[in-house]
RNA sequence: GGGCGCGUAGCUCAGGUGGUAGAGCAAUGCCCUUUUAAGGCAUGGGUCGCAGGUUCGAAUCCUGCCGCGCUCACCA
């Protein structure tokens, strides 16, 4: 018999004979006093005499996460709410029913526990056990208690033994709750309206990405799930919401890595008689009061490089960097790649392919196809120039219209639209612009993304006919940004992978992926 | 999808250049009424990821597969 099913017979059996103590074994409810947490803050810095002289009466309830016994009394530490206390069960106080109890507890076990705080020898605040009651068994062991779950894989799988083990997983939970419910208080602020928009739609627009498809039996037709709520939102900023946002999954039917999981959560935001300036603002407001909700301050750690040879970085949320996405290029320009990038570079075809001959040159390789719009080559020099310099937060600005569908165009620079992004820690974590609310120019920058589409780009925007008559009632200016809560989580809490702030991510199924790949394999 | 690495007890890990499996924690029994990674004595627990192959003999060597991690390309 494999180990832990022994366990579990064993623990089955000691529940057993605690109901035989007169104890139920699943319970409905326990009434405590006090949290542990209550108890720490209150009574840590009473001295064994206080608490001497004037006995504190409490009720807790935890789980068991050591116990010691010695004869005729033990200890134990209980957890609960994330925090600590001990417990000490002497004989003489609980009782021969209640040692009796004591003795069958097991690590994991959930248990009340009524007594008197003291002080032990060593100094520990500790309650003095006179009634134990018994709440929930744990029948299957715990991980080793000194290094803990520390396999990935079964870090990720049984995230609630993950939580139970590791108090630091919980604090990045508890941190991620509340950076949103500060993003939340912010938009309210501004006097947005949180709504909810489809994430099952006829047609997956509003971003470039590969949606995930279902099926609605009842009208026999296939629906996306959202790639992203834009489209929808931008119909509600017609209907007269003027200062509306969303906070919900997206799905992209895309690659995982350690910044990308194919459902993420996104704050998307729309403000009415505003630009991408005023938008900007906004979101720069809603990531620095984040970051102190998170952290107390504006400043949080980033982490950089392998074991032994680590960069800490301070990033600074209260002082934000920018540059457009042209002088980002000519500012992290590398040396290797020769002369310098320079503005006029950027103005012809001819320009942006010499860059990148000069850039391929002294690089390894940046994918360049000379038949796709200039535009999309310059976002893409962009990306290989200068996106892993950007640790600080900076926001980037004027995007290439080729790379802009949604966005209204720069009046001076038609090739350029007023959109931005923000990135910090080499990642993009959010993007906003100008809308574009030319009902006739939107028809067009759809038909050139068909083109891309027959192109063989399956990413290209769809044509979205609903989208365009919204428009032609009117959309009044308005500026409209996204923000990736996931990787602002990352960056606030030195968390290098999706993993570590999505509670349940993506992976493979445990046991029928294998059996059914193998004998699949077996078949053929 | 390509490259690199990993998979041994419930957990954390040794072992491995071929000779039939080890530690600590956890578990079980006994001793112990202020311990705290409690301690002491004893005991149980493994298809060494799966399937084939080489061999007298495979955890170890070879092949394939599965799973995980890192990394590159595409994507927020």
């Amino acid at each position: 018999m494999p180990l832990d099913e022994e366990i579990y017979r064993i623990r089955r059996d000691k529940l057993k004979q605690i109901e035989a103590l007169g104890q139920p074994t699943y319970r409905t409810k326990y009434e405590f006093t006090h949290t542990i947490e209550q108890i720490l803050t209150s009574y840590s810095n009473k001295t064994a005499e206080e608490l001497e002289k004037a006995r504190v009466e409490v009720r807790v309830a935890g789980r068991i996460m050591a116990i010691r016994l010695m004869g005729k009394a033990g200890f134990a530490h209980l957890r609960q709410g994330g925090q600590k206390l001990q417990i000490y069960v002497k004989k003489d106080a609980v009782g021969d029913k209640g040692f009796e109890l004591y003795k069958l507890l097991d690590l994991g076990d959930h248990i009340g526990a009524s007594g008197y705080l003291f002080r032990t020898r060593t100094g520990e605040l500790t309650i003095h056990v006179e009634e134990l009651t018994f709440l929930s068994k744990d029948l299957l062991p715990l991980p080793e208690k000194w290094h803990g779950l520390t396999d990935v894989e079964l870090r990720y799988r049984h995230r609630y033994v993950d939580l139970v083990m590791n108090p630091e997983v919980r604090e990045v939970f508890l941190k991620r709750s509340r950076m949103i419910q500060s993003m939340r208080r912010t938009m309210e602020w501004h006097g947005f309206v949180e709504v909810e928009t489809p994430m099952m739609q006829p047609i997956a627009g509003g971003a470039v990405a590969r949606p995930f498809v279902t099926h609605h039996n009842t009208l026999d037709m296939d629906l996306y799930l959202r790639i992203a709520p834009e489209l929808y939102l931008k119909r509600l900023v017609v209907g007269g919401f003027d200062r509306v946002y969303e906070i919900n999954r997206n799905f992209r039917n895309e690659g995982l890595g350690w910044r990308w999981n194919p459902e993420f959560t996104m704050l998307e935001a729309y403000q009415a008689y505003t630009d991408y300036q005023g938008i900007m603002k906004v979101t720069q407001e809603v990531i620095t009061e984040a970051a102190k909700a998170v952290n107390g301050t504006t400043k949080s750690k980033w982490t950089v490089g392998e074991e032994g040879s680590q960069v800490v970085h301070e990033l600074d949320w209260a002082h934000w960097q920018r540059m457009t996405m042209r002088e980002a290029i000519i500012k992290f320009w590398p040396e290797r790649a020769g002369a310098k990038a320079e503005m006029i570079d950027f103005a012809s075809a001819e320009g942006v392919k010499k860059l990148v001959d000069r850039f391929n040159a002294a690089h390894s390789h940046m994918a360049y196809d000379p038949n796709q719009p200039t535009g999309k080559t310059i976002a893409a020099l962009f990306e290989a120039v200068a996106e892993e310099q950007l640790t600080q937060p900076t926001i980037i600005y004027e995007f290439p219209t080729a790379v802009s569908p949604l966005s209204k165009r720069k009046p001076d620079e038609p090739d350029w639209t007023e959109r931005f992004e923000i990135f910090a820690g080499q990642m993009e974590i959010s993007n906003g612009f100008s809308e574009l609310n030319d009902p006739e120019d939107q028809r067009r920058r759809f038909e050139a993304q068909l083109k891309e589409r027959e192109r063989g780009d399956e990413e290209a925007h769809q044509m979205d006919e609903d989208y365009i008559r919204a428009l032609s009632y009117g959309m009044p200016p308005a500026g409209g940004v996204g923000v990736g809560i996931d990787r602002v989580c990352m960056l606030l809490t030195d968390s290098h992978t999706i993993r570590d702030v999505i509670l349940f991510p993506l992976l493979r199924p445990e046991k029928a992926a294998t059996t059914e790949a193998g004998s699949s394999a077996a078949k053929e």
